[in-house]
DNA sequence: GAAACTTAGTTCTAATACGAACTATTTTTC
DNA sequence: GAAAAATAGTTCGTATTAGAACTAAGTTTC
């Protein structure tokens, strides 16, 4: 009888070398167009929006809220967004994109949509989706576990 | 005709999600266990070793060489593992674990593992067989596309 | 309606992460 | 066998990363 773990690591190593290789792929892109992965994710979230507060951007982003002041500050910096003050909540900030933050996420987007598209050319849209669904099948095996150990409640 | 990239983004994103919920239950109990990923992804690879250089270490894990030295000098700092030049190459390094890194390796490896595996639970060995050949594929699409890109050549 | 609790965002610290430049050593090339 | 090219590790600069403590503002509770 193979020991359990001999065969759920092999599949971890995996998942995260495959995170990886994506990664490197598609990382070496945005650098070439002068942003960092964070700060293009913030951009590909605010783009086509009015705006939203920093938790709405966690939430759609995988970036942290300790992370995110200082993502937003370097755009801010750069002149691609402004935060203004919430006026439903007296904590809260709207951020959005300025129009050269949107000038900028309109030609940037559909660049790196084109420098992807290129990774899946061997897959029908059918692996893609099988894909999907048996990762977001594993993601919720993950995080049941999580929530139920650390008591955050459904 | 539906986009192709509303098919591989949403895929995208449940890789980054599912590697994400993967690392939130694993890196919270290795803090438990008073180390960070890296440093437990290094103890776990010296352990049950005679040592392996810096690039050894680099193929291994997922951690770069530039980083490797930062991760190598605190461990070596808690007195986990010690370097000694290599005897074939005047560059290289052996990094080996010490008497008390090995203990902390046979303690922490099996507990981590331990907590690892009712992640799985819900899969058959079929079921994770099958997973990680999906991703090797994906993976090695990823990858060749990369290298390919930038003269890696094979 | 005041105290207790929760939440949004910022700040702080320690440790990664990446690429690029750098040093010291092989290995190749001619 | 010396110059050229490649490699092993370190160092550096900038940006993330996580978690935890903190401030300010909203929400609940009684």
């Amino acid at each position: 009888m193979t020991p359990r773990h001999l065969k759920f690591m092999p599949l971890v190593r995996e998942l995260f070398e495959c995170t990886r290789a994506f990664e490197q792929c598609s990382d070496a892109h945005i650098r070439e167009l002068q942003l960092t992965p964070a700060q293009f994710d913030i951009i590909a979230t605010l783009g086509n929006t009015q705006g939203m507060t920093c938790k709405q951007l966690g939430e759609r982003t995988l970036i942290t809220k300790g992370t995110m002041t200082g993502v937003l500050d370097r755009l801010e910096g750069k002149g691609l967004l402004v935060r203004a003050p919430s006026p439903d909540d007296g904590r809260s900030w709207i951020t959005r994109l300025t129009d050269e933050g949107q000038a900028v996420f309109e030609v940037i987007f559909p660049a790196h949509i084109k420098h992807l598209e290129p990774l899946f050319g061997s897959l029908s849209d059918g692996d893609l989706e099988t894909m999907r669904r048996q990762l977001r099948r594993l993601r919720e095996a993950f995080s049941h576990h999580f929530d139920s150990e650390h008591g955050t409640a459904a």
